[in-house]
DNA sequence: ATTTAATTTTAGACAAACCTAAATAATTGT
DNA sequence: ACAATTATTTAGGTTTGTCTAAAATTAAAT
C-alpha cells in the first residue's frame, strides 16, 4: 500500500499543509477558525472541507473539538513540504532566485504530481538537508531531523551557528543583510547583549559587528554549539 | 497591456492549447466533436467552455460553426506551449528523463503561472530552441521558426539532417534506437531506399545502415541541406 | 428534394468548493 | 450559575466544469 495518495485535490492539499503547520509547534488539535484565517477562507467552508478530509482519514475530527491530522495525513503534509522545500532548493541554487521570491513559485510546484520527478530533482540537487530558509526536508517516507533554528534574539551569549534564515523576507531587509556581509551560510558567534535595547554583537568572518534588536529578531541561526 | 491574461483556470487553458493543436495544420475552424475527443469531455461541455472563451475574445464563435483562436488566444497557447517544451527539456537535459516519459509531466508544469520562473529557466538550460522531441519553441512574445521537421520515410533520397524526434517513443523502440547506435542529435543522411519494401539506407557517426520502413516511419529529422 | 444521419446546442442536474445568514455549542465574566 | 460572548456548525445558495437527454441545425444519401 501507498504511503499517500495521489487523488488529492489541490484545495485537500492545502487544507493539510495548512493543519500541519498550524499543528506543528502546539501539537494539540487546531480550531476550525484558526484554519479560516490561514487559508482566507470562512469557517464554515473549513467545516466542509473538514468533514470530507475526516471521511478521508486524513484527520481526526470530533464536532466543535477542533482538527488534528492522523498519521496518514502528516505523511501527506510532509510529502507536499517536501516538495515545497526541494523545488525552493532549486530555484535559489539553480535559478539564482534570491530567497524571498521563491515561496509563491514553490506553493505552486509543490502540487505536481509525480514521485519520478521529486525522486530527480533531489539527486539533481544533491539530496539537500534543508532548504533556502534552513528548514529541514524531510526524505520519502516522511522523516526529518527537526530543526534547532532560532531566532538571534532567543539565543543565549555564546551560542554560535550558521545562518540559515530570515523571518522577514522583504526586498529592504535582505538588501541590508547585503550591505553588513551577512549571508545564508555563515557562521556567527553572539558575542554580547546590551540589555538596555537588546541589540547584539556578533562575530562574523568580516569581524564583529553590532545588530540591533530588531535585526536579531528576524535572522535564525541553527545552532552548532550551545555554551 | 500584457500580451496574455494570467486569470486563466487551468481547464481553459487545457481548452485553448487544445484548440491550437487541432488547428495546427489545416488551419480552419475547429470541430467541438475533435475536441470533445482530444478533451476527453463531452460535445456539450465543449460547447459551454467555448462560449465562455468566445466572451473573454480568446476564441472566434459562431452557432454551429466551429470554433478557431483569435490572436490573444493564439498567444495564450504559445505561451502555454513555450512553457511545456521548455520544461521538457529541463526534465531531460537536467533531470535525465527519457524522451517518452516527459509529457505527463510536462502537462503539470506547463500550467505554473510565474513569468519570472520561465524567464530563469530558459537561460538555465541556454535558451533551447527545440524541445526533446525537436519541436520549437516559441519565445517570450510567441514567435517561432516553423519546424521543418520530417519523418525519414517522407524525405527524399540525399536528404540530410538532424535527428530530432521520436513518433513512437514506447520503451521498446528507444532501446532499438540505442542498440542501433542511433540517439537524438546525430546528423544523418538518406542514401538510397528500396522500392520493394520502403527501407532506407542511412549513413550515420558509425558508418551506414539499413532501416525498416517501419523505423523509417517513426524518426523524425530536422532538414539541413535538401538535394 | 426529401429523408436520414451526424453534429451541435439547449435544458436541467450534479459535485466541489466556496459564500451568507441563522442556529447551536462552548467559553468567559461576574 | 447564568448571561454574554465567541466559536462552530447547519441550511441554503453560487460558480465552475462536468454530465445526460432532448431539441435544433447542418450534412449526406438516395
Amino acid at each position: 500500500m501507498h504511503l499517500y495518495c495521489f487523488n488529492m485535490t489541490l484545495s485537500e492539499e492545502d487544507y493539510i499543509k495548512s493543519i500541519y503547520h498550524l499543528s506543528e509547534f502546539n501539537s494539540k488539535s487546531v480550531a476550525t477558525n484558526a484554519i479560516a484565517e490561514q487559508m482566507k477562507t470562512k469557517p464554515s467552508s473549513v467545516t466542509d472541507m473538514v468533514k470530507k478530509l475526516s471521511e478521508k482519514s486524513l484527520v481526526n475530527y470530533k464536532k466543535y473539538q477542533g482538527v488534528s491530522l492522523s498519521e496518514k495525513g502528516r505523511l501527506v503534509a510532509l510529502s507536499i513540504i517536501r516538495k515545497h522545500r526541494l523545488w525552493e532548493v532549486f530555484l535559489v541554487d539553480k535559478l539564482n532566485f534570491s530567497w524571498d521570491e521563491v515561496h509563491v513559485v514553490a506553493e505552486q510546484l509543490e502540487h505536481i504530481k509525480s514521485d519520478a520527478l521529486i525522486d530527480k530533482l533531489d539527486a539533481h540537487l544533491g539530496y539537500p538537508k534543508v532548504d533556502p530558509h534552513g528548514d529541514p526536508i524531510p526524505n520519502k517516507d516522511g522523516v526529518f531531523t527537526k530543526s534547532i533554528k532560532k531566532l538571534i534574539s532567543e539565543l543565549p551569549v555564546g551560542s554560535q551557528g550558521v545562518c540559515v534564515g530570515v523571518n522577514d523576507s522583504s526586498a529592504a531587509f535582505l538588501k541590508f543583510l547585503d550591505k553588513n556581509k551577512i549571508a545564508l551560510g555563515d557562521t556567527f558567534k553572539i558575542l554580547e547583549r546590551e540589555d538596555f535595547d537588546g541589540s547584539v554583537t556578533i562575530s562574523t568572518r568580516a569581524g564583529s559587528i553590532n545588530i540591533s534588536k530588531q535585526i536579531a529578531t528576524n535572522l535564525f541561526l541553527e545552532i552548532v554549539d550551545e555554551e
